[in-house]
DNA sequence: CCATTAGTCTACTAAGTCTATAGAGTAACT
DNA sequence: AGTTACTCTATAGACTTAGTAGACTAATGG
């Protein structure tokens, strides 16, 4: 299941893919309209900043602006960030990697050979999707 | 992730099928071999037989056997009966549809639409993938 | 028909995660 | 100086996961 975290932070991004980006949206604005608890959609767009994706400015006409072009962005990055590991299990995570206790030898494991098409098929999706084309 | 209810079922019926179907095994020996705790594997097994995908015996001689050739069985059937539902998100889900209290506009849901296509492309997967490919 | 074997079922608990909230602090602008 | 708005830490309640305990039931063999 898709986290409430991630999904909110998806359709923050989005919110903000829609604007001017030389234009700082505050968290309340978004959290209005996008249906966002406050406090909550504060610490995920606080996370999003200091994953480099977001800039944020502080004071009057302060708020949170994208970095880069929602084109540059792609869903593979906000995933990661939001969601965690892509892999359903960490011996087939590319970037969390971890050996499985249960698993005497991965090389022979049924269970690692499917979730790699699994990893594999997904990561294709979210690596060729960006913010922009979710817009459309 | 994965859960390790899932993980440990698929472990269990992988073994099942490698085993002649007419002997059952009991879930003392699978809980072995497999190294999984032996009360949990048995509300695991308990939940496969009820849904139809084993078959048990009691008393001397006894344990769980597949009801069906490995050929027959996809882990589409697997999945959704040990993890749930395919989909990341209620509102694309086949067999488990829920709207999404917070989208007022499904049609023009982007995390709705990148969700179809990750459904799809999973179910794909699990839907060709028989246990007998497993075992190969 | 009784002892043994092995699955069935209900209840419970410890640990962890998710969602959300509270409140004090800090930076920036007017 | 005052206001605005992001920053950060701490915490709490609900829920899920993984695992445990123990009594019960059905089948088999002697």
């Amino acid at each position: 299941m898709l986290s409430k975290k991630t999904k909110y932070g998806i359709k923050a991004l989005i919110y903000l893919a829609k604007q001017d980006r030389n234009v700082p949206i505050q968290i309340a604005t978004i959290s209005e309209i996008e249906n966002i608890s406050l406090k909550f959609l504060e610490s995920i767009l606080l996370t999003l900043r200091k994953s480099g994706l977001l800039g944020s400015k502080k004071g009057k006409g302060g708020g949170y602006y994208l970095l880069k072009d929602p084109k540059e962005i792609k869903m593979i990055t906000v995933m990661r960030i939001l969601e965690g590991p892509i892999a359903m299990v960490p011996c087939v995570s590319l970037n969390y990697y971890e050996k499985c206790d249960d698993c005497p030898n991965e090389g022979e494991c049924a269970i690692h050979r499917l979730m790699i098409q699994i990893r594999d098929s997904n990561l294709k999706i979210y690596g060729e999707t960006s913010l922009a084309d979710l817009i459309h």
